[in-house]
DNA sequence: ACACTGTTATAGTTCACCTATAACAACAGC
DNA sequence: GCTGTTGTTATAGGTGAACTATAACAGTGT
């Protein structure tokens, strides 16, 4: 499982973990009973700590994606495999977006936004 | 035009009264020409810093969503109405989110992500 | 037993966010 | 032109989240 991050980034470094796992869990490529990578072996990998890497494990977990367990590590849940659909639809908002010429942060800030009121 | 925001929030203030003004182009309720607020009025009526209140206004002038000038204040584009069709997708997005279970902040991350990847 | 996993604790650094104050420059209206 | 309003810029300080570093602890699988 490839996880690729941008230090400089303004978005935190445990978001930008977390959402690649998104990425591949919405991509189809985490079925439920997968095995994450331990995280002090992604921490390695990506020069970072190995909190950071925790708190992106537990963010997914919060969200039901993936469960956790000492010894065991961290296995995607089948509600991980439920993002296909769900990326999809995220991918049309996107381009109907970009074609009115509004950028990625400000579309999702409005996503979270209208999420939020019918919550 | 109203504004309200969460003090306690755990996103940014500026992000919050961005947010709020984008959610009142996107319900319709700001034409092209339309006047926002004063920076300093909002900042009096928010108790919140004139900087913080800037910082949101420059967000959206970054969007292209309106347009700022000294001695007139912050004036809404052509871009800011065609938000509404935007915000009927994203709301049915938000519902079969909510029908999987997953939160606004995932959404809102998962749809940043997949924009960035289109763009 | 042993190696591996997440969990918890403590402590320090860095930096975005927010505030506070002040002066400056362009626009609108009288 | 004068005046009040507006955004712009500058400087400075406080606060808390994010990140790092180190260490010890407690389940899990082999």
């Amino acid at each position: 499982m490839l996880i690729r991050i941008e230090p400089g980034s303004a978005v935190a470094l445990y978001d930008q973990i977390a959402a690649a796992v998104r990425r591949e869990a919405a991509a189809g490529r985490l079925a439920a009973g997968d095995r994450l990578p331990s995280a002090r072996d992604v921490a390695e990998s990506l020069e970072v700590n190995l909190h950071t890497v925790l708190k992106a494990y537990q963010l997914l977990r919060d969200e039901g994606l993936v469960e956790m367990r000492r010894g065991r590590g961290a296995v995607a849940t089948a509600k991980a495999a439920d993002l296909g659909a769900l990326r999809d639809s995220a991918a049309a908002l996107a381009r109907q977006a970009r074609a009115l010429g509004v950028g990625a942060d400000a579309l999702a800030a409005l996503v979270r936004d209208v999420a939020r009121e019918s919550a």
